[in-house]
DNA sequence: CCGTGCCAAATTGTATACAATATTATAAAC
DNA sequence: GTTTATAATATTGTATACAATTTGGCACGG
């Protein structure tokens, strides 16, 4: 008897409440710092606390909830600094997942990738915004994926949820749009030769150079207290 | 009133047990492969099963257990081709690290990394294998502390703690000492003379030279069955 | 003799009830 | 009026009870 590779289902309530939590912070529907309160998502996504908690400390683990003890949880604030910090070891990842991607990405991925940066182009010429963001990402996590390396992929995939928290609520600068795009079409040209070590380098310079841009503008929303779900806390009176 | 920087006590126990369990698995008590039946470590931890569960899904987020729904847990088993991505991984994190840390570490903190290394020669001069190893993981760790960086820091600890399994049961290749001590011997001089880039490049490739050495250790050893979590002693620590 | 379907036991998944702690409100003292 | 002590409330932490699913065994049929 052999086990399967793949599981036919693995629905149980607090891994599906694990993604439906990950999913309502990084939507933004949860923003950073606002208490939750088990009782009140418990009813809203129909299941108990059990499940609810089990999930929230998975969450905890991965770093986007902070658990007070006897003072409830919130959803991870957004530090600047953390954030800078993040992009430091993103830029080493890049970079690894470059160079690795191109030892081992296969031709058809390759292929695929122009495919997508066309994509990419288009959408920046056509100003669709949103959707230049969702090609852009799906970009990333394609080179990640040509890595083949788990590892990476699942640490890569950590990080970049902290940072596109980050991004979302710092939504940063236009001016860099076209920068971006360049800088795009620089690692493509890279990888279109297999040049691991150039498509490396310039994958951590154009994550180096995000992380300026998205720090810079993250600086003026810096005050991150903690809220309530309903309104902001009187705290001071004077 | 004022917050206390340090909480006095966050214990709960399902963070106790997140402790006791990790370090249990860590120090090969529960061998890679194992059941975790949930009573039996209950009365054993002398807790309920909600805060054990709680802390069994913690540990899942990080790799170390596997949850198979309605089958039970098992600690995780120890796959070379894994141990070989995370190393791919560490490798780009050693170097940031060694980067870093030159760039940020204060002077007491490298005379303390000097007296460190000083330790390290002589634990091995004397044959003292397991306080050098112990002395070795220390240094990383404190190399890492100094980058000032604590992405990277959680990071690294938690890609180490899978690693330090894996040598744990590999015990791997004596042959290899004297290697890995004119290595320390390499960076450290490197560290001497602030040069972040070579220090940078000598850690990565000495964590790339344990990597080698400690999956071929570790092939042998790789049929990872599931074996029943009796009170099995560890075989021999030498 | 071997394969299939069904039943029983055990273990996990979930819900609820109880206990402990923090927060807020209240009231008394200075 | 401000501050401090105390009690009430609400929320979290833990334990236990119940439901669902998997696993192993057994009978039946091929």
């Amino acid at each position: 008897m052999k086990a399967p590779a793949r599981p036919i289902r693995r629905a149980t309530l607090h891994h599906s409440a694990v993604e439906e939590l990950r999913a309502m912070i990084l939507d933004g529907e949860l923003p950073p710092g606002v208490r939750v309160p088990e009782v009140q998502l418990c009813e809203q996504l129909g299941i108990s606390r059990t499940p609810l908690r089990e999930a929230l400390r998975v969450l905890s683990s991965e770093g986007l909830v902070e658990l007070r003890p006897h003072r409830g949880a919130i959803v991870a604030p957004v530090d600047p600094g953390e954030i800078g910090a993040i992009f430091e070891v993103m830029d080493a990842l890049e970079r690894l997942a470059g160079t690795l991607a191109c030892r081992n990405g296969s031709d058809a991925e390759f292929a695929k990738l122009d495919r997508m940066h066309d994509q990419l182009v288009t959408q920046h010429e056509a100003g669709e915004r949103a959707a230049y963001f969702l090609t852009n990402r799906q970009i990333h996590t394609q080179i990640v994926a040509m890595a083949r390396n788990p590892a990476l992929e699942a640490t890569y995939a950590g990080f970049a949820a902290k940072i596109l928290r980050a991004r979302s609520l710092a939504n940063y600068d236009t001016g860099r749009w076209q920068e971006s795009v360049d800088e795009h079409e620089g690692f493509m040209k890279a990888f279109r030769r297999r040049d691991a070590e150039e498509a490396g380098a310039l994958l951590a310079d154009h994550s180096r150079r995000t992380a300026v841009a998205v720090i810079q503008a993250l600086r003026p929303a810096a005050a991150q207290g903690e809220k309530t779900a309903a309104g902001a806390e009187p705290m001071d009176a004077g």
